[in-house]
Parts: structure tokens; C-alpha cells; sequence
DNA sequence: AACAATTTGTCCATATTGTGGAATTGATAA
DNA sequence: TTATCAATTCCACAATATGGACAAATTGTT
């Protein structure tokens, strides 16, 4: 992970124990963080409750545990205080309009991005459906468009140690084949993603960059494939005029 | 706050640092927490890096820092991970569609409450507007609502201890008169708010009840004055409809 | 360009906090 | 009621966070 400056071990325990419950399908008892956790009793019994009283997890009546409501008041600031969000917001919409698919905004989180916003058809009802999610860099949209942005040595690290793990049959787990896409991108400047991520979906990405051309987020558009045009240039258009209004300084290319 | 068992103070103040942050309206420098946060240079800085290196903050260029992406990812997990809130979605759908009007679910967070969900009048484009949204206990229609539900000894504790801070100059703030209020909507199931937590806004509010007749959620309809109709019926029925159902066990009442 | 001023980042001895084995309490089932 | 299993508390000890003082970096000024 990052830079770990000494003096934060225990916050990070906590935030780790956090995220395990968070990334549970159900919500685990003490007896089953206690197998899966590597923690003593009282130490995960004192982590635990730090949590909860805290009001990032609840108890429920079974005595398990879940993530907590005061997760979404903050997480709230974090949408709130977001300018690329907000200055995003209108190219997004006119990229749906343009192509009549789901338009996302993802921006870095740990080693991956998470989606910050969504645009989708308007027949879609449930909000919330997948703002907050976690992509990885290399079998998605937008991660691939990110990493086609950043300065070749971080590519370089990247490639190199990144375990690029399978998300569905389709994600390239090929360090030389995923670069030649990231390539590609670079030269046209915005990547195809064929059923990497989610089966039945293909994407579009390209990434936004910040004056000194350094990648601060990415866009990308979603379309299940059987309504996918031959005409890919319909998609490309649209996500490249986008991501020219939302990006500074020249964009050379 | 809550019991604190021993072994969590640092994590509190973690926590507590970072709802700070969320809590400013602009990002603040380490220098500007040093003044606002009573800790010393060097905590301030490590917890800081702990926080960032979680991704729980971000540091921006001019080494400010607001709340960070990961927030969003975790907030994810808890609406995904609210039982109530899928369990009430067509309810409030329905009450949206009986009144015309938005209606909020919210449940119990530290002091008050947070809002899970929000069904608004479809013109409205924006999503998350509200949904994260801390409300107090003794100035919201939830809030109200929530408390007229609890038992009378917690009722009691609250209403000798609660500051009862303004939050618009309609804010009841006498202990007397929110006991009044209260008890009225014990009678009737439901509560009214004048404009008590926003100016311009009405609100009525409904508690939704565990098999024990503890209160988990509540609903709450916002009107604008201008557009409030004079039979309120209007709207306290829908509520009602929806708390009932809501609601395990018998309704005594 | 050099200097001053302001702000951020680091070190390390020390005090405080968190740790975990073991005992206790509480809940559930027989 | 008793047995069984899990949750909770205790306390001596070890590991971690603390903060005074210092160093480095950044920004503004002449």
C-alpha cells in the first residue's frame, strides 16, 4: 500500500476489518471474522467495537455485523466536495444523449478507480446502482484509459507487478496484450473494452486530464452488446469530445 | 457517545479527524487543522497519513485535503447491505405517488439520523441530493417521529439532555413543547413539521417498527408551504399506509 | 536570483495505548 | 436446573502513538 508514515498501524487494522465486512455478502459474526481475520478474540472484540461506536458498523439482533449509515453521511462530503463531478456533469449527459448508453465517471481509489457518477437511460428507476463501485485498472473502461494516461514509468511498475487477475473470460490477463491496448489508446485516444469487466457489456473509455496531463479520472460508455453499432465511431465521437471539454491545458495528440 | 471499550481512542480520533474534514465546506491545510483540531504537529500529520493512505482523504495540489473516493466504495456496501431500504422502496414509491411529493427513509446514526433513501417528483434530475443527509432527532419529521416511537425512559433521557439547537428560527427548541409534539403523533401515528429542520418546508413524519415495537426507520413526506394542501389527511394516509406495512408485528394504536 | 517567511515533514526518547492469555459473565440448549 | 458455547472483561506486558525540537521544502518578496 502507500507510504505508511509509523504511527497508523491500529487505524489501518480497523479500516481493514471494515472493508472485510463491507466486502461480505452477508454480514459476519465475531466467530467468523475470528477464522477469517487473523486477530485475537479481544483484540477483534476492541476493533469491533471501535467500529461500532463509531456508527461505521451496527449489530444486528443475530449479533453480526454490517456497515453503518454514518458510512453514507460521509461518503455524501466526499460526492459533495468532488469538482470533477460537478464539472463533469453536463459534457456526461451530453455524451448520453449522443449515444443513448450509460456514461460513467470513475476516479482513483487504492489500486483501482471507483465510479463517482452515472448517467444512464432514463427508464432506469433504481438510483445508486453502481456509484461507489471498484474497477480494476486493467479489465475496464475507464481503467484502462487511466492507466493509457499515466507517465510511462508508472505504466511500466504497473504492468510489471499488477497480478491482473481475471474478471470474466474475456479480461486481458496478458501484461504484453494489455499493453498493446493501452498503446492503441494512447495513439487514438480512447480504449475498447470487450466484456472485460461485466459479461455482455462493452466500453468505451477515455481518460481526463489535468494540466500537467496527468490523469485524474475517465469516462466511459457502456453498451450491452447486442445493441452494440458496427459503427463504433458513434461511441468514440461523443467520449472524445467529452473528455477534450473536461480536460486542461492542449491536448496534444 | 457510545460504550468505548477500551483499545479505540486513537481510532476515534482518526475518525473523528476525518468527520471534521467532511464536515468543513472547503478542504483545509494541516496548518488550518493545527488551529480547529487540538492535536500537535506531528499526530495531526500522522493521522492525516494514515487517513490518506487508506484513501479516506485525498490531498489536493495546494495540499489541502477532503474526503476521498473510498468513502463511496464503502457507503456502496452500506446501502447495498440496508435490508429496510429494499424492503421499503415500492412503499415509498407509492407514497410519492399518493402525495406528489419526495419522500425521505432515514435511520438512526450517532445523534440523529441519516437518510437512506429519497423517492423524488420526476423532474428532478439530480441524483444523491439528499441521500447521506445527517438530520437532527428534535427538528426533522424522521427525527420526531424516530423518538416518538422510542421507549419513555430513553424519550425522558433524551429530551432532559438534548441541547435542542435551532436549526431554523421555527426549530422547537423547548423541551416542553417537543414533549407536546410527540405525544401527539403517538396518538396519531404521525408527526408534523413546520418548516422546524428547512425553511419553506413541511414535513410529515412516520416511524417504522421492529417486532418490539422499536423504532428502525422512519418516513417522512417534504412539501413546499406553497404548495401544501389545507386536509393533511393527504398526506398522513399514505404515511400511515406505508409505516404499517412496514412495520412488523401488531399495530397497536 | 537570493533571501525571508511560512508551511510541511522527520526524529527519537518517553508515555500511552493496544495486546492477548486467562478468567468471567451471559446466552442457548438439553 | 445444568451443560455448553460464545461474548465480554481483566490486567501485566509489549508495541504503538506522542510531541518537543529540528530539518526540509515551498512560497512570496525585494
Amino acid at each position: 500500500m502507500a507510504k505508511q508514515v509509523q504511527g497508523t498501524q491500529s487505524f489501518a487494522r480497523s479500516i481493514g476489518l471494515l472493508q472485510h465486512i463491507c466486502d461480505r455478502r452477508n454480514p459476519p459474526t465475531l466467530a467468523k471474522l475470528l477464522d477469517e481475520c487473523a486477530f485475537t478474540r479481544p483484540t477483534l472484540y476492541r476493533l469491533l467495537n471501535g467500529l461500532e461506536s463509531e456508527g461505521l458498523i451496527v449489530q444486528l439482533k443475530d449479533k453480526s455485523y454490517k456497515p453503518g449509515p454514518r458510512l453514507i453521511n460521509l461518503a455524501r462530503s466526499a460526492l459533495a466536495k468532488s469538482d470533477i463531478r460537478d464539472r463533469a456533469r453536463d459534457a456526461l449527459v451530453r455524451v448520453r444523449e449522443q449515444t443513448g448508453e450509460t456514461v460513467h465517471l470513475a476516479v482513483p481509489s487504492g489500486e483501482g478507480l471507483v465510479y463517482i457518477d452515472k448517467i444512464e437511460s432514463l427508464e432506469t428507476v433504481r438510483m445508486n446502482s453502481t456509484i461507489g463501485t471498484f474497477v480494476p485498472l486493467h479489465s475496464s473502461g475507464v481503467g484502462k484509459a487511466y492507466l493509457s494516461a499515466l507517465p510511462e514509468e508508472k505504466l511500466t511498475v504497473f504492468l510489471e507487478n499488477a497480478p491482473l487477475e481475471p474478471i470474466t473470460p474475456f479480461t486481458t490477463t496478458d501484461p504484453i496484450k494489455l499493453r498493446a491496448q493501452i498503446n492503441q489508446c494512447r495513439r487514438q485516444g480512447f480504449v475498447f473494452d470487450g466484456q472485460e469487466n461485466e459479461a455482455g457489456i462493452a466500453c468505451f473509455g477515455a481518460p481526463i486530464l489535468d494540466e500537467n496531463a496527468q490523469p485524474i479520472a475517465a469516462v466511459s460508455v457502456s453498451v450491452p452488446l447486442f445493441r452494440l453499432k458496427d459503427e463504433t465511431s458513434r461511441y468514440s465521437t461523443a467520449l472524445l469530445d467529452c473528455v477534450r471539454e473536461l480536460s486542461d491545458g492542449e491536448f496534444q495528440r
